[in-house]
DNA sequence: GTAAAACTTCAAGTGAACTTGAGGTCAAGG
DNA sequence: CCTTGACCTCAAGTTCACTTGAAGTTTTAC
């Protein structure tokens, strides 16, 4: 829809598809969406210049790792349009992206290293565990303790206090 | 739809969405398809056990890292049905995503870390790289070295090595 | 005993991210 | 020039994971 920042708009829609192992029609839903930028030639059809193939790399790999077309979108939308965006340009996504991809890596390490601890004894607390830390559910319950995984708060009351292992499991 | 492992399946759907922070709707339907179980009280309402909370924050905190219902499902089919899930029952899951987890968190880590490397210069391998390695594009490109952000093959040809092959991958 | 709150099923709707298909046009090789 | 493959638009379909609404039933609390 736009123009690519650079003028040797030369590359087809089956190019970059083929180059970033994307289908055309995803390429074609991404410049609609404005994710990507073409020129058209005369005949209307779409060309993409090189740094095209950069940006749907980035769409790509953050996608992969869960960041939705929106917020892609945003990021990609701090890049400059008048010129090929520089390795400053890329690093300030990767510093804004920093806090929300540490804290996915938080919860991935946890469910990769506590799973057994935690599912097994039912003991975890949630303010000590990044695992289950949905950020609408801690606004909602934000009092006291609760518990990660197996047994929730009445359990817990009944059975006892502060490191309180009831452990039904241990069978 | 099945019978809860423990017999003292007493908590509602309202009881045990408002434990994990779920909407009842969603533990209905978790029910409909089969990742948690439930009795029917002779009303024809559900009735769940406790371990029902433990299943349902191990289907949210799944579902945060990007799991699917159906692996998720897979996932839950390996505990007992018979008798409330141990520790090992648990871990043997912890076990087996692992491989899958520590991938997440090295793409992850690649995007945290590598972006503005990466795609600055436009000059990271494909194999070398946690970044860009989607399964079904290394397999349908698996020859030679691919680029993981910016230039691809093509430019990479143009200006240095020459191990680039182009692949008549498509139609 | 009754009223309200919570439950029930079933069908249809939602939004994200595309894909598919129809019907037609463009561009490059021979 | 002409064929062939790739491109175009637009509308509709798909999958996932639910949500919403309607119409009715059950439980609980007083």
């Amino acid at each position: 829809m736009s123009t690519p920042s650079a003028p040797d708009a030369t590359l087809t829609v089956g190019d970059v598809a083929d180059r970033v192992g994307l289908a055309p029609s995803a390429v074609r839903y991404y410049d609609e969406r404005g994710l990507i930028r073409s020129v058209r030639t005369t005949g209307g059809q779409r060309r993409f210049g090189r740094d095209t193939i950069r940006r749907l790399a980035f769409i790509s790999a953050a996608q992969q790792v869960g960041k939705t077309l929106d917020q892609i979108a945003d990021a990609l939308e701090t890049l400059p349009d008048e010129r090929t965006p520089t390795h400053d340009d890329w690093a300030a996504i990767a510093t804004s992206w920093r806090p929300g991809l540490d804290e996915q890596i938080a919860r991935l390490e946890a469910l990769r290293d506590k799973l057994d601890g935690c599912i097994g004894c039912g003991c975890l607390s949630l303010e000590r565990c990044a695992l289950w830390n949905p950020d609408d559910a801690a606004a909602t319950l934000g009092d006291g303790a609760r518990w990660l995984l197996g047994e929730s708060l009445s359990d817990v009351d009944a059975t006892a206090t502060a490191t309180a292992v009831h452990d039904p499991s241990r069978s």
